[in-house]
DNA sequence: ACAAGGAAATGGTCTAACCATTATAAATAT
DNA sequence: ATATTTATAATGGTTAGACCATTTCCTTGT
């Protein structure tokens, strides 16, 4: 038996019994298909003019529908012959874009998300090493061997450094086993990332603190030490906020 | 001085520089006014006739605009005269409906949900028993001693005492200063809730099982105790994932 | 074999009307 | 006077049919 909530599985509890719009519908009868399976990630929705017909609907109606799948996600739209509505993998672009919205807002602060960053690797971390396996391991320290060459080929090439730091952490959120942190990770590294690509560069005795950091962190991950390893991703996040922060005046 | 990430600071870096589309120019314009606070929250944007003007458009494109925002959450719209868009102050429905997809799209599971939850709930009640000063402590020992009196009513009020539990992870939350985990919570309870509703109702032994750990999480808190704080309510959480999983074939 | 050009499919936009819903004002009844 | 009903009008929701813009892909010519 699958779980599955009381109708709808809408977030709210329910949602509001408008099915006046006809928009609605016909986003719902969408979603539900690939949701169901009906439509793989690659596949193409029939033409518009097509879809028309078959929900018995006029063509601006459709394409309010479509614009509403298309922002949820679900589908991505081309231009052209052979184009239209393909139906997607990722769905978590409207993730990162609900943080940034929020940050923009104001209901949030950039400090309110540094500081979640911090505690969300320092949980992903601890959890990664109690479920790293060998091969994870050697994963890990390939990673950290590349790098290893790019602190030693100097400052010039920290981009590439902080790709494999970043690649780093991504590997840990996939070890610790559950997807959702991994989306969680990228939520947060989209959102935050146009700030450092702002703020930067870093200086060489930045470089070589980070790659220490993380070699300590392999090491209290191989040899399965769950909270010496979460506390030293949290410094590590940690202390690399602190740096970016120093780079400007503070901010509220 | 403001930060602000490089123009427009969206997620992916970059949109797709298809600034053909005439809806989407709308949609960034009335977006941004928003956001610079042109308008508040609970302000109506002008009627379509009259937008459509602004805008030079036709209405049908005005419209597939305003669905955007609508679905990102930033506006409402009313029907019937004296209706129309208004704007909105939340925009945590987005988050929450996104990660109900992910997990109808099997992109994550209950079970990584409920995990999920421990860890959040852990992270929060730290935060909280490291920040929480004495107007916060009699809060919480307020709502605990509406849960007790709940809990001694018997089983038949078990749905006013599970949302007295609820309040008071929420004002733990409030607690740990951190809005993005009022988010992420509400998040999480918008997408779990379906799923209790239909295997609830719980007994009076989990009932007491319950309100004996918030009692234990309040001792906590009170001796800032963190890291038994977090741990207990951590473990709170896992207890009651477990009595509910118990309560149905294992899922996979 | 390759390049240039054109035909056709598909999404994007426009126009102009009508329908549906609802707050408010007007009319009516009590 | 007050309450109730009814009519009005403003606003979003929908429709139909046309045309424009973009892109693929096939034809044609060299």
């Amino acid at each position: 038996m699958i779980l599955q909530p009381s109708e709808k599985s809408k977030p709210g509890l329910f949602r509001a019994a408008r099915q006046n719009r006809i928009f609605q519908d016909v986003v719902d009868q969408i979603q539900e298909a690939i949701l169901r399976g009906d439509f793989q990630p690659g596949d193409m929705l029939p033409p518009e003019r097509e879809l028309k017909e078959s929900f018995q609907t006029s063509r601006g109606t459709l394409r309010e529908a479509l614009r509403v799948l298309e922002q949820k996600g679900l589908i991505e739209i081309r231009l052209g012959v052979s184009g239209g509505a393909v139906v997607k993998a990722g769905m978590t672009e409207p993730l990162s874009e609900s943080l940034g919205l929020l940050l923009r807002y104001r209901k949030i602060s950039l400090a309110h998300l540094t500081e979640f960053r911090e505690d969300v690797e320092g949980l992903v971390t601890a959890r990664a090493a109690e479920r790293a396996g060998s091969a994870d391991i050697e994963k890990l320290e390939k990673l950290l061997s590349r790098a290893s060459e790019m602190v030693a080929a100097g400052i010039g090439r920290w981009r590439e450094f902080l790709d494999a730091d970043k690649q780093f952490h991504q590997s840990l959120s996939r070890i610790a086993g559950n997807p959702i942190y991994i989306f969680i990770h990228d939520m947060i590294h989209d959102n935050i990332q146009p700030y450092y690509d702002v703020f930067l560069p870093p200086d060489e005795k930045m470089l070589r603190q980070n790659y220490q950091d993380l070699c300590e962190i392999l090491e209290s991950v191989k040899h399965r030490q769950v909270s010496a390893a979460g506390e030293q991703a949290r410094m590590h996040v940690h202390r690399f906020n602190e740096y970016m922060r120093a780079r400007h005046r503070p901010d509220a």
